[in-house]
DNA sequence: ACATTAAGTGATT
DNA sequence: AATCACTTAATGT
């Protein structure tokens, strides 16, 4: 645990903080699919991400969700800092897209962390500037792309954060991430693929066209 | 062999 | 780009 703390933290922590952290952090595992944190839940405690990738999403009154991005080793959930600060009620939901490691802090310390460490401060507003930048990102994407640009960047996200260009994934999955329907999926899917920028299979699909990661 | 689930397609809005 | 109504293909039992 100490290895895995210094190698996607510890490069800015101080000793006597990873201390602190492997003495009142929680090793948790999630197995790929499994729920981090759910909408509407209450979150009393900030994940620190060892290994693995998540996938976060938003969802709206009906129920539809859309994939906002993927968080990975050495990443931070920003939006539990908001939902402890304030309502406590999880806005997002967070499920294991590979199997993790996550370290879970509880609130109490990380609000002493924040006042007693200059390096987890900066970490810290450093992960919520970069996740700001995600969200524009996002918006952006949203607000501007047309779906088929959609579908492929979210590939190459995909093919991104988890360091592999064959994904094991369904058209539906997508359309349900995309938030939008798995006939219009299949049918942009194939014209990425006639285009020789994928090749697909049952539960498969390979990026071809990544500049390598 | 049969059932289930994933993916492909034409037509319509 | 969404939806319907199939069809076809792959996979599990």
């Amino acid at each position: 645990m100490r290895e895995k703390l210094k190698d996607f933290f510890a490069l800015q922590f101080e000793d006597a903080l990873i201390d602190e952290i492997i003495e009142a952090g929680e090793l948790k595992f999630y197995r790929s699919g499994e729920l981090m944190m759910d909408i509407g839940d209450q979150v009393d405690f900030v994940p620190f991400l060892l290994r693995g990738v998540f996938k976060v999403l938003s969802e709206d009154k009906n129920g539809d969700e859309i994939a906002m991005y993927f968080l990975e080793r050495g990443d931070t959930c920003a939006c539990s800092f908001i939902n402890s600060l304030e309502s406590k009620k999880s806005k997002i939901r967070t499920v294991a897209e590979t199997d993790s490691e996550v370290i879970l802090v509880s609130l109490e310390r990380f609000d002493e962390w924040m006042v007693k460490y200059k390096s987890f401060r900066h970490y810290v507003i450093e992960s919520y500037s970069i996740r700001l930048r995600e969200m524009i990102e996002a918006i952006d994407t949203l607000a501007f792309m047309k779906m088929d640009e959609r579908l492929l960047k979210y590939l190459h996200d995909k093919a991104q954060v988890l360091r592999e260009t064959m994904l094991n994934t369904t058209h539906q999955e997508i359309a349900y991430d995309l938030n939008t329907s798995r006939v219009v999926v299949s049918r942009l899917l194939k014209q990425l693929e006639n285009q020789g920028k994928i090749a697909l299979n049952r539960n498969r699909i390979e990026v071809l066209d990544i500049d390598r990661f």
